[in-house]
RNA sequence: GGGGUUGUGGCGGAACUGGUAGACGCGCCAGACUCAAAAUCUGGUUCCCUCGGGAGUGGGAGUUCGAUUCUCCCCGGCCCUACCA
């Protein structure tokens, strides 16, 4: 190591010591930036394979390079697994802890199109700023296996992957409803429409047919949930994944469709439910107003002209007005009827736009005294509310709750679960039905009609269809083209680079057009984790041995925002290549924890428009990025929401200048000896700081850092070692002077290179200990005693307190509860 | 409607498997230093009080010697999701 940079260019720590010795102040702005250029020259972040080593891989959501920079935001998550990352390494583990850019993506898109600047130029220069912001923060990336999704040699991966998708039938076409944004002309996944508006713009948002890429992840929806049992997810993020993939049990019924005089019409209206055990409550069936039966048998119905009408409104709706207003709506196909296969009734069937198209099979049983949606549209309609579970009122409501089964045929008196093994066993027989597990999940609409993004290397042919481009002419650069917009017809900017569209077919050699659309921004962030394991590599997407020595993800962080898309994603993307055999486990991520939003001092999301943004610059600049880490990690529960607060922030600024101004009283030998408290509070802090980062309460392990800086406070001198010890356990948060007063103290190494220290249980307890007296529950005074004195003894102590003896008075003590150590409690 | 999460001083928040509620920090008050201010340092700081005490963790009940912690009911905040049959 260069003593010299350390030194600040003095030949010995000797002659540095004359520059500082008599500094008041402690001068963050250079002592950050001295550090932060000794960490890059020597690398100290740097790691490679080691097999000797056991290895932690920190993972941080990678950002996208907005043109705003850096949000206050951000290092929340970085600063914590730095933080986490930081003492793996001092405890001995060969840590990857990487990042890079999600940079694909609208904005860069929409600023092109406003200014004309080629999204690439736009993209590098905020990823300049953003690595300028993240290195001012002096996290302890390995910043050489930085990369960026839009750079050719990375999406090149991405393409040779779709390729995979399509070649194991996971990716197809489909001509579909998909969610249209008429601002962004672009089509949405169902994620990204938020209350039926455009994630991104606001719009509202319409359904158009589109010929879309999609990926099959449906088929993985399952796994996607009985795997989360295999890793270590917080509860909410579990339980939100689950919720989202929406599994549900239930049948798929047949009911036959007939005339009014219950002759068959050949047609077989298939529903789904999950309550198959409520059919003889069954008064009308409902068809969603898209479905192919209102189609074809349009001639069948008297009014046909309202069918027709109905239909045409519904589908000018956008998902917001459909979804908002929950009046039933509906119009009876007259003319037709559905037979009840238990019952053999014949009843009347509606269309309404309560019937989704894309949920089951677009047609239900309605089962109004169950039901409250069902009991909804009965009401409009007047038609008959038959009960067939006891208990509950339905004059008012619908009874959703469970009950016996009544007026059911051959399951009455049963039970819920009796009945639906009964009901479905009798459909089984009588072959009408099945039962059919269903999910809310859908396929992933993996088409973009933009232009930044990683094109889809496939091309049509009309003699061939579809075909991949060959592997080895990945990867299918991103032409140029004289605009950015997309046109009316939706289609991408790509269009009308005609000379790239128009190619040949790999298959038969005839003329060919390139797929135009884009992947969506999604694609490049489903593997990223991966690339970093060995993010040079020209040969594979990451070695075998890389990926068998870094791989699964220790710790992930990240948002909560982000637990339905992208983990949800990048979870299937992964399994998908692990069935390939390309990855050696079918999870991703080990252990997955999220933060909470930091929020503006008013307690509104920080925004332009609403002008309470803190710009991260700004707070290095006045209080240093020391302070600034501290302060993030002190502000409250990791991950629970948190106000911004600059005056508790200077609170922390006050903390680190005092951990500076003690250096002052530190003794030159290092082998002064410490009294018996000091080693208590030393041991004490040690143990508590570790704990504490492990489980990531974070606030509370600055508090005992804070403790211990105030014992460290209240001594004349301090010996080296307590200094020393205070280095490293603060070192993961406050890195800088860390590493500073580490050089002060004489270290000729990086702290960062050190051991953590370890933490004694036995030195750390107190041999004497404060006693809590209450009598009858009540404190009314403490008492010290030795630890774990005998109970008589604790006892005969508590009865001499004066207060004690006072309250007594004329009582008798009926009982004494001694809880060792703690307490002491008389009952009188 | 469904799911998650949360409610403790003036504020952000501590409190291990039920055991001294308010750690730590902010703010505030007083003092020191200063002509003065800032910065820094020292002490105090849940509320009420007749200075004996009393009340107190959203509200109400319960279990317990003892409840912020466990159980039941009710009220509020925040986030996600939503006509998913």
């Amino acid at each position: 190591m260069s003593q010299n940079a350390r030194y600040n260019g003095k030949a010995s720590w000797e002659e540095w010591r004359q520059t500082w010795q008599n500094e008041e102040r402690y001068n963050f702005r250079t002592i950050e930036k001295k550090w932060q250029q000794i960490w890059q020259d020597e690398k100290a972040y740097k790691v490679e394979i080691d097999h000797n080593k056991e290895k932690f891989y920190a993972l941080v959501e990678f950002p996208y390079p907005s043109g705003a920079g850096l949000h206050v935001g951000h290092p929340r998550s970085y600063t914590a697994l730095d933080v986490i990352a930081r003492k793996k390494r001092m405890q001995g583990f060969n840590v990857l802890y990487p990042m890079g850019f999600d940079a694909f993506g609208l904005p860069a898109e929409n600023y092109a199109i406003k200014t004309g600047v080629h999204p690439a130029i736009s993209t590098k220069e905020n990823i300049a700023n953003f690595t300028r912001q993240l290195k001012s923060l002096g996290f302890s990336f390995d910043w050489d296996r930085c990369f960026n999704t839009c750079d050719p040699e990375y999406y090149k991966w991405t393409q040779w992957m779709f390729i995979q998708f399509y070649k194991h039938g996971l990716a197809y076409k489909d001509k579909m409803a998909i969610n249209w944004c008429p601002s962004c002309k672009v089509g949405l996944a169902n994620e990204e429409v938020v209350n039926g508006h455009c994630e991104r713009c606001g719009a509202d948002v319409v359904r158009r047919d589109k010929e879309q890429w999609m990926l099959a992840i449906t088929k993985y929806a399952d796994r996607l949930i009985n795997d989360l049992d295999q890793v270590d997810f917080i509860d909410r993020v579990r339980s939100t994944q689950i919720n989202w993939i929406g599994r549900s049990e239930g049948a798929e019924l047949e009911f036959e469709l007939t005339d009014n005089s219950g002759n068959s019409l050949g047609k077989k209206m298939v529903v789904y439910t999950t309550r198959p055990d409520t059919t003889f409550g069954v008064t009308y069936c409902v068809m969603a107003p898209e479905h192919q039966f209102v189609g074809e048998l349009m001639g069948m119905f008297e009014n046909a002209d309202d069918v027709r009408q109905y239909v045409n409104e519904t589908a000018k709706k956008s998902e917001l007005q459909r979804t908002a207003d929950t009046t039933k709506t509906g119009v009876e196909l007259k003319g037709i009827k559905a037979r009840n296969p238990y019952t053999g009734a014949l009843i009347p069937v509606f269309i309404s736009d309560y019937v989704l198209t894309g949920y089951g099979t677009g047609a239900i049983m309605a089962v109004p005294a169950h039901d409250q949606r069902d009991y909804d549209f009965a009401k409009v309609f007047h038609l008959p509310i038959v009960q067939v579970l006891a208990g509950g009122d339905i004059s008012e409501a619908a009874w959703e709750e469970d009950g016996t089964h009544i007026n059911s045929g051959f399951m009455d008196g049963m039970d819920k679960k009796e009945a639906m093994a009964a009901a479905i066993k009798y459909a089984e027989e009588h072959g009408f039905g099945h039962a059919k597990v269903n999910f809310k999940l859908r396929d992933w609409v993996f088409s973009r009609q933009r232009y930044w993004g990683e094109p889809i290397p496939m091309v049509y042919c009309e003699h061939c269809g579809w075909q991949p481009i060959p592997e080895d002419q990945l990867p299918l650069t991103l032409p140029e083209v004289p605009d950015y917009r997309p046109n009316d017809n939706g289609d991408s900017p790509l269009a009308n680079a005609t000379e790239w569209v128009n190619t040949t077919c790999p298959k038969c050699g005839g003329h060919a057009r390139r797929e135009t659309d884009v992947m969506p921004n999604w694609a490049g962030s489903s593997w990223y984790f991966l690339r970093y394991c060995d993010p040079h590599n020209d040969k594979e997407f990451a070695s075998k041995e890389a990926l068998d020595y870094w791989m699964n993800v220790d710790w992930y962080n990240g948002g909560m925002e982000h637990t339905t898309l992208h983990l949800l994603y990048s979870r299937f993307w992964h399994k998908f290549l692990y069935d390939c055999g390309y990855v050696p486990q079918p999870e991703p991520y080990q252990k997955r924890t999220s933060h909470g939003m930091i929020l503006a001092s008013d307690g509104e999301k920080m925004s332009k428009s609403r002008g309470n943004v803190v710009n991260p610059d700004e707070i290095v600049e006045n209080y240093g990025a020391d302070s600034f880490r501290l302060y993030e990690m002190f502000i409250g529960p990791f991950d629970q929401v948190a106000m911004w607060s600059e005056e508790s922030l200077n609170g922390v600024y006050r903390f680190v200048g005092k951990v500076y101004s003690l250096f002052k009283k530190v003794y030159a030998d290092k082998d002064a000896p410490m009294s018996d408290e000091d080693l208590r509070a030393m041991h004490k802090c040690i143990i508590e700081v570790t704990e504490r980062i492990d489980q990531m309460k974070f606030n509370t392990a600055v508090s005992s850092l804070m403790t211990y800086v105030n014992h460290l406070a209240t001594m004349k001198m301090i010996p080296a070692q307590m200094y020393a010890t205070l280095l490293k356990l603060l070192s993961p948060f406050t890195p800088h002077l860390a590493e500073e007063m580490w050089a002060r103290l004489g270290g000729k190494t990086l702290i960062v290179t050190e051991s953590w220290p370890v933490g004694d249980a036995k030195l750390a307890a107190e041999n004497e200990v404060t006693v809590a007296v209450q009598i009858n529950g009540k404190m009314r005074g403490t008492i010290n005693i030795a630890k774990d004195a005998d109970k008589t003894e604790v006892e005969a102590e508590a009865l001499k307190l004066d207060n004690v003896a006072r309250q007594l008075e004329g009582k008798t003590v009926k009982k004494i509860i001694v809880v060792p150590n703690r307490i002491v409690n008389i009952v009188a």
